[in-house]
RNA sequence: GCGACCAUAGCUCAGUUGGUUAGAGCGCCGGUUUGUGGUACCGGAGGUCGCGGGUUCGAGCCCCGUUGGUCGCCCCA
């Protein structure tokens, strides 16, 4: 705190749109990466890493040129070689570039899964970071529709496992093949041409740059409009049929809740037959919270084999918002250096158990007299002062257990905490270990 | 890119129709008390009220601008 006012300088501020985590939320995201590591595995996807940045033409070739993502939301420059360098937007685009150039073809069919920050220049708001992350999974050179099941029934359990299942729904759709899609294309811009004078503006420019985005239109001067519009039904070929018929019945087959939402389109070109989106209204204004669908014409698009692929993200910080418990950290043990002399002692005993695969807290700096108070605050199972007692012989610095608990919530029990102390310490207690007893420890000679 | 709201101590906030030296809780530092399930009491440090201009005898409060934040539109996870 400087009180020199002239010396003040400009504090550094952080890039809007990003943002730093710490305690709560950082421990709800982490539980959410966690989970997900934990569940791909269950389901047999391989964990991979993709570049952060990418040749610009990745995602401008994959997304689709006229895109609002890369139309004007995407971190592009040129780097000192003068190649234009693009931070990612999103998972898919890397993901099939590293598929072509490593020739991953060759382990086809190719379950992967990831995570990491990804980066659009958008507007902030809640739920929505110019720096933000997700959770991805692909499978790449499969054409069955079991797939997309697999896939769904993936994102599935781990919703449930996160605990927000509850107020989170599957949305299905199918957006056909490409003779479906175009054909379908066709009839609901003859059916919205018809009605022009009544769109509002946004669907109008919509109109011909993404005509299938007016289905989801949230002005109510769209809705009737949209509602009215012909759905795909009508336009998909025997085999798109057939092949949503089976995404389905695999979701049926392995019990996952899902809804049929024939105005659900994806904001992506490249995506083909099925679309899904987990929604929630609990996130005010962003309503999805995992979301995708298959691809089948995307790797071709980038110069790679003819593959089938699908896959989905989901927004990390959507997740974490709705995880109820954080889980709370609380080391299993405190040691408070309890006076100077006895400081590098607590510093042994804290290695000492970590060694042994104990959390510790140690408490060995600051202000003696707030240590014990800080101790408390860690709500430990239990807390060892490390002092030098007036009894004790001169030179010789005991620890004593404190407080402890022992109860259906102690990760640490007493029996356990007593074998790593017999193991190491000579003991002088005489009814054993209990909370609540003080005891005197002394370090054994030679260890 | 467009719109609405907000900005006071490290944090969360109060601050009357514009009126003396701008307050609280938490946190931090010191003291006393208590050796043990987030002790109690006492004291202290810490603010050009986001920034710049204007109105006024007088602005934290009113007006304009600007920067930043939040939420919404567009779009998206």
């Amino acid at each position: 705190m400087s009180k020199d006012k002239s010396a003040k300088i400009a504090t550094p501020q952080a890039v809007r749109g990003t943002q730093d985590m710490l305690g709560d939320f950082a421990d709800r995201f982490a539980h959410v990466v966690e989970t997900f590591e934990r569940v791909r595995r269950l389901y047999g996807y391989k964990r991979i890493e993709v570049p952060v940045i990418e040749p610009t033409a990745v995602f401008a070739r994959s997304l689709g040129e006229t895109t609002d993502v890369v139309s004007k939301e995407m971190y592009s420059f040129d780097d000192r070689g003068g190649e234009s360098i693009t931070l990612r937007p999103e998972f898919t685009a890397g993901i099939a570039r590293a598929y072509i150039t490593n020739g991953w073809q060759q382990y086809a069919p190719l379950k992967v899964a990831t995570h990491g920050p990804l980066f659009r220049y958008e507007r902030p708001q809640k739920g929505r970071y110019r720096q933000f992350h997700q959770l991805d999974a692909e499978v790449l050179g499969s054409d069955s529709p079991l797939a997309d099941a697999e896939l769904l029934v993936f994102a599935d359990q781990l919703l449930k496992e996160l605990g927000i299942a509850e107020g989170v729904t599957l949305t299905l759709n199918t957006l056909g093949d490409a003779a479906s899609r175009d054909a379908w294309r066709a009839a609901l811009v003859e059916h919205f041409m018809g009605h022009r004078a009544d769109l509002s503006e946004d669907s109008l420019a919509r109109l011909d740059k993404n005509p299938l985005r007016i289905l989801d239109s949230k002005d109510p001067k769209d809705r009737r409009i949209a509602d009215s519009a012909p759905d795909i039904d009508a336009f998909l070929t025997g085999e798109a049929q057939d092949f949503f018929g089976a995404v389905t019945a695999g979701l049926d087959a392995a019990g996952v809740a899902w809804e049929r939402n024939a105005r659900l389109v994806r904001g992506l070109d490249y995506y083909r037959h099925t679309a899904f989106e987990f929604v929630t209204d609990r996130l005010g204004a962003q309503g999805t919270v995992l979301g995708g669908g298959r691809y089948d014409g995307l790797i071709e698009a980038l110069g790679g084999p003819p593959t089938a692929a699908v896959g989905w993200a989901a927004g990390i910080e959507r997740l974490a918002m709705l995880v109820e418990e954080p889980v709370e950290y609380r080391p299993a043990l405190v040691v408070v250096a309890d006076d100077l002399s006895s400081e590098n002692f607590a510093v042994q005993i804290s290695s000492l158990f970590r060694r042994s695969g104990i959390a510790v807290e140690q408490i060995v700096a600051g202000s003696v007299k707030k240590r014990y108070q800080r101790a408390r605050g860690f709500r430990a199972d239990w807390i060892i002062k490390t002092d030098m007692p007036p009894s004790a012989p001169p030179g010789v610095v005991c620890a004593r257990l404190a407080f402890g608990r022992d109860d259906q919530d102690t990760t640490l029990t007493a029996e356990a905490l007593d074998a790593i102390i017999r193991q190491n310490f000579e003991v002088d207690l005489s009814d054993g270990l209990v909370p609540h007893a003080t005891v005197l420890l002394t370090r054994k000679i030679g260890n």
